[in-house]
RNA sequence: GGAGAGAUGGCCGAGUGGUCGAAGGCGCACGCCUGGAAAGUGUGUAAUCGUCAAAAGCGGUUCAUGGGUUCGAAUCCCAUUCUCUCCGCCA
């Protein structure tokens, strides 16, 4: 959420940026300062209240001690209506405090001076691209054909067990699924990130601090006997461990890893977007969270963005990289690129990866904060990506890798599957 | 799921109605000591809101969370959550 202080010193820049996510903040804004004003009126005619309150129970204290019964059983009769009064400022308060929480939370993260406007995918910038675009003959079959053909992936299979977006990996198509998951977390130890097994449910508490509440708030399953939500991606279990963490200085960076694997209920979602693993509801993915001091996060992302670069450029696939216009950024990101790999039967470009910086955001949710060595206080910034999500590499890998002979398995991975084909 | 015990600062731990944001220890930071280190020794060491341009200062809040009793609550009462022990069940 959007610093209070920063809001209160410049409205009109927030306004500003936050239309470039186009959302009009204007009317928000001017309640929240309202808001604002008038807690801090009442925090201080409280606080007023509360300070006489204390002295008056200290004399009274006095009093006892020094046995002066009468005296302290006057001065309590003056208490009564400043206790009366507290109870009304309590209220108010605490009624200005949710009111401005609530506005606070609705406002999405003002995009980084960078961004460019924009309302669709469309107008997403491609900053970088890689690799050759397979010619594949007519006969290409797009990968839930191949899936079946093969008997790795059965889409039938998962309906019947549970539902549709619940996809049943057997045999080599299961061993593939194992092997990718292993490629990418072996590749972020070596890059320096420490290995996570987080909880796949959340509390509330960490849904919020992230960001998924109550912003996405149907967008995941939920547990409702046990008040748990099943996460939709790592980085919520994996950022959480921060919540209401003082960091110092000397810990920056802090690189974790994790994989999970990820629930969504994707409701409103349709049509050929959904096909096969285009779109499911459970998936797999490992995700690279890290925590930056504020003058390093945009140095991150960039590694960032390289390192997932470098997975792809390991798995052969053709591959680029977007820019994420205003418009299409997330709620909670100030700065977001896509990575998409080419499908070749498909003939389509699929979303495998999403880095992003959330500046101080999520840190300002959750408390996340760092302390200076001369002992000031801070929050940190949070970033994170997938590394990557498995189904739509899938996807590619096996669609762009058809072959009559069967689907060749790229070389960075045929020591973790143990086969080079699939057939 | 049943019975019992508990939750205090970064950690351990004292504190059963007033002067307690909280003894003591550990840890940490800085200094002294040392050729250097250890040991020893001295000092300091929570967060948050408001006031202020800012800092200092001042005022408020915080001893799991939320209510209550009281002039006054870490301390008494109620509810919730969590932890531990025992029993039950169980990968």
């Amino acid at each position: 959420m959007i610093q209070l202080s920063i809001l209160r010193n410049d409205p009109k820049a927030i306004i500003e940026k936050l239309a470039l996510k186009n959302f009009n903040a204007s009317d928000p804004v001017d309640k929240i300062l309202k808001c604002d004003e008038d807690r801090r009126i009442v925090q201080k005619t409280l606080d007023d209240n509360y300070a006489e309150s204390n002295k008056i129970a200290k004399a009274i204290g006095e009093y006892y001690k020094t046995g002066k019964v009468q005296e302290a059983n006057q001065l309590k009769e003056t208490t009564v209506s400043l206790k009366e009064n507290a109870k009304n400022l309590e209220e108010q308060l605490k009624n200005l405090e949710a009111n401005l929480n609530s506005l606070l939370v609705q406002l999405p993260n003002p995009p980084h001076s960078s961004i460019k406007p924009g309302k669709t995918p469309e107008d997403n910038e491609i900053v970088y691209s890689e690799g050759e675009i397979p010619a594949l003959p007519e006969t290409a079959m797009p990968h839930w054909d191949l899936a079946s053909k093969y008997n790795i992936i059965d889409f039938e299979l998962g309906n019947k067990i549970t539902g549709a977006g619940f996809p049943v990996y057997k045999g080599k198509g299961a061993k593939l699924q194992r092997a990718l998951i292993n490629f990418f977390l072996d590749n972020a130890i070596e890059a320096g990130f420490t290995e996570i097994q987080p909880p796949l449910m959340v509390n509330e508490a960490s849904a919020y601090g992230t960001g998924q509440l109550p912003d996405k708030d149907g967008q995941m399953y939920f547990a409702q006997i046990d008040n748990l939500y099943l996460i939709p991606t790592a980085e919520v279990p994996v950022t959480n461990i921060y919540r209401d963490v003082i960091l110092k200085e000397k810990d920056f960076p802090i690189k974790n890893v994790a994989y999970s694997s990820c629930f969504r209920r994707e409701a409103g979602s349709y049509g050929k977007d959904v096909r096969g693993l285009n779109r499911l509801h459970q998936f797999d993915k490992v995700e690279i969270v890290e925590i930056q001091h504020p003058d390093k996060s945009y140095e991150t992302l960039e590694e960032m963005r390289q390192y997932v670069c470098g997975l792809l450029r390991k798995l052969e696939l053709p591959f680029r990289v977007l820019k994420l216009c205003g418009g299409d950024m997330s709620f909670t990101s100030a700065l977001t690129y896509d990575m998409e790999v080419y499908s070749a039967a498909q003939k389509r470009w699929l979303e495998v990866s999403s880095v992003s910086n959330f500046e101080s955001y999520q840190a300002n949710r959750m408390k996340l904060r760092y302390k200076t060595d001369d002992g000031k206080i801070n929050f940190a910034h949070t970033l994170n990506g997938s590394a990557l999500a498995l189904p739509r590499i899938v996807a590619s890998l096996l669609e762009n890798n058809q072959t009559e002979k069967g689907i060749l398995i790229p070389k960075a991975l045929v020591k973790y599957t143990g086969f080079d084909v699939i057939d």
